[in-house]
DNA sequence: GGACGTCGTATGTCTATACATAATCAGCGG
DNA sequence: CCGCTGATTATGTATAGACATACGACGTCC
């Protein structure tokens, strides 16, 4: 056909958005399917009749549509076309701040405390809490993060010292060690199990609460490899801190 | 160049991973930065340079690079080159699942019970969970449920009709609010608050809880073009549920 | 010596083409 | 009528070439 399409040497794309042409058709379609003009399970046009009505190759739609698919917006079945995908999606991305980090921001004095610190030979529980069989050595640490002066959080945390050995030079009376893992070992996967719970004793005492009182706790394990680096339980007060959680469902799109 | 390649005609891909090309070339590069042979800031290869040692066109290796990029785990610069980027990823896909569903899953018997449900011009608070200025009519529903026999959760929501008009048609004896909205109403966005709280009266008599009871208190509320279409409150009994969050850093990789 | 312009380079985007793959559908033979 | 086979077709992957754009570096001019 080679017919006129736009060329793209020939204008300065003085419109509204200046984009690329893959983003603008991208926003074309994530708009049409967002409006609901293309409902769930509705069949797009094939890759054919969208270079042609867009006037481009056919390679600038299909890395269009293999990003929708790759953001799961649509979903693509060979020799049958592409789809729009069911809703389903039941999950959002949560915002789990450093807390150090989270509390300089609100502008709040930050303060941190080391409780107790034990290097040991993990026992059974401590195996468990590590998904692994044969023992090792883990270094056990419990500490207190402050904000504006009041217990803010009670961290208590194993790390397996077989995956991280340079963690047992460290004393971690002045680097938390969240913040000390984090800059130092490299991760692969990470699984938190977020709870509610009545404080306990030791709780209650290190955020200097009184009972009864609800705590938000997050227990976190991290992975490097298949090994489990170090396994964390943090508690918060109720009326002092909350997860949030914001989901966009069209993919990334900054 | 025109060096022969491995010719793509040329093999029937018996290796161990007989993926596409630039499936091989990511899972590589992610291997390299995960292993921490290539640290945060480390500036990968050019394009050029990729391209030489995968034996590939440029099209392939800024596919790859494209998505690594798409994904957060390399920042490109113009001129400058492609890095690593820094662990930063403090967040998660937080999997929120359907009540009902999550509980058949389980394979348990699932009940639901509809307690409430009023429909009024909105108050001034239910303005402020919606958002919005102008007086609107809403849907104000409270319903329980309840797995195995127990109470499970409660959940008291409220519905925007100027958005969701056809929902005052619906009397939600029989379906969940969250099924029926999910199974109709599209949505762009959606943002949770996740908070332990003491149980008050309300939710201590729908859960048939004995004080002090700690409860993990979900609240959503869900946009669709800035409007927000629902606010949902639900209360879970502690030994009753978790959230768990799981998280790789390195994309989607299906 | 400092402001400024040119050039080189790496990434960003797009095209035209090619072949591979999977799945549907029609037609054929048993 | 059933099942197999081959044609058709939409997507999947890859290539080479081209031009656009941003930005650092270097050199020039005042």
């Amino acid at each position: 056909m080679a017919t006129a399409r736009v060329s793209k040497s020939a204008n300065g794309k003085a419109q509204a958005a200046p984009q690329a042409l893959y983003q603008r058709i991208r926003a074309d379609l994530e708009e049409k399917i967002l409006s609901g003009r293309w409902p769930p399970g509705y069949r797009i046009p094939f890759e054919h009749e969208l270079v042609e009505s867009y006037n481009c190759s056919r390679m600038t739609v299909n890395k269009v549509l293999s990003g929708l698919a790759a953001a799961g917006i649509i979903e693509r079945k060979r020799r049958v076309g592409s789809f729009v995908a069911k809703p389903l999606v039941q999950s959002a991305v949560l915002h789990i701040p450093d807390i150090q980090a989270e509390i300089a921001k609100r502008g709040e004095a930050y303060a941190y405390e080391l409780l107790t610190r034990k290097r040991r030979k993990a026992t059974k529980d401590d195996l468990e809490r590590l998904g692994i069989d044969k023992s090792c050595d883990v270094l056990v640490l419990s500490c207190r993060h402050i904000a504006k002066g009041r217990p803010f959080a009670l961290e208590e945390r194993l790390i397996n010292l077989d995956v991280v050995p340079p963690a047992s030079e460290i004393d971690f009376t002045r680097v938390p060690p969240g913040t000390w893992l984090l800059g130092h070992v490299p991760w692969n996967e990470a699984e938190h199990r977020i709870t509610a719970s009545l404080a306990d004793d030791v709780a209650l005492k290190a955020l200097t609460l009184k009972k009864p009182a609800a705590c938000l706790v997050v227990e976190r394990r991290t992975w490097r490899k298949n090994k489990i680096i170090t396994s964390v339980r943090v508690t918060y007060p109720n009326d002092l801190y909350q997860l949030t959680a914001r989901f966009t469902p069209t993919g990334l799109r900054s």
